[in-house]
DNA sequence: CAGGATCCGGTCCGATACTG
DNA sequence: CAGTATCGGACCGGATCCTG
């Protein structure tokens, strides 16, 4: 019993230095950046929209599925999905002109990788929300 | 090829779509935050300490190995943490006085969830920096 | 020792107006 | 249609000073 927390006690010790020391400080950074892209209200959202898709969506449908967002912060937020290589932008130059966005395979393994993530979270919410009860009361 | 594809698009919009529909949207809410936790610069690496420590580490203990916080900040994230039952603070009421944090069994659980995204995050870090050295080059 | 109070500069966001 | 440009307000982290 004791046994086992030790393990698990070491076994966080060991992956957490080994991640970091292998990342330069920029990286690490870059690292904390990806990490925002799930915790933002908006990314993770929108490549869900265009996962469920399973295309390429332009612009005004995408500004529809993503219910609430302003056509700004859209823009914003595409553009830094894209710059991450997360999904394409592609421009057709017509009158009136249309552009398509796109996940990538990259984008898809990394909605593959938050999805654990975002499952776990979801199935102990009840715990949390007792927690924050618990902690709020005491006061 | 193309059959895999789509499996893997569609089990994306089952898994999005069944997460979503399980939330309220002040659920939905609760997890962005809790999701947060591993994108803001400090939660994480507090976490960490305390999980190499393998067990309780007063304030000042923690403010050494947390380099770069400020104190407020430190403070601020630890009681956000304590809020979202990750970890617990227990005062001794001494002179001078005492407070110590450890990781609860919850706490735990989170970073064992989110080591896997963390890992893999890093061992992609390369191609995350090619894509975007490629696009701010295209400008 | 642990942390509350305060001020301050940067960032983010929505709203609005305009354009190829 | 799909943006860019701009402005004002809200929020957030950092530094500094103070206290039971």
């Amino acid at each position: 019993m004791n046994y086992t927390y030790h393990m698990v006690t070491i076994d966080f010790a060991n992956e957490a230095a080994a991640i970091c020391d292998t990342l330069t400080e920029a990286q690490d950074a870059l690292s904390r950046e990806l990490l925002d892209r799930i915790a933002g209200k908006w990314p993770l959202w929108v490549l869900n929209v265009l996962a469920e898709n399973g295309g390429p969506l332009r612009f005004s449908r995408l500004h529809e599925r993503v219910d609430g967002i302003s056509q700004k912060v859209l823009t914003q937020t595409l553009r830094h999905l894209e710059r991450d290589g997360l999904l394409t932008r592609t421009l057709y130059p017509q009158v009136p002109p249309r552009v398509e966005y796109e996940l990538t395979p990259l984008g898809r393994d990394f909605l593959l990788q938050v999805m654990p993530l975002w499952r776990w979270v979801a199935e102990h919410i009840q715990t949390f929300e007792n927690a924050r009860r618990q902690f709020d009361q005491a006061r």
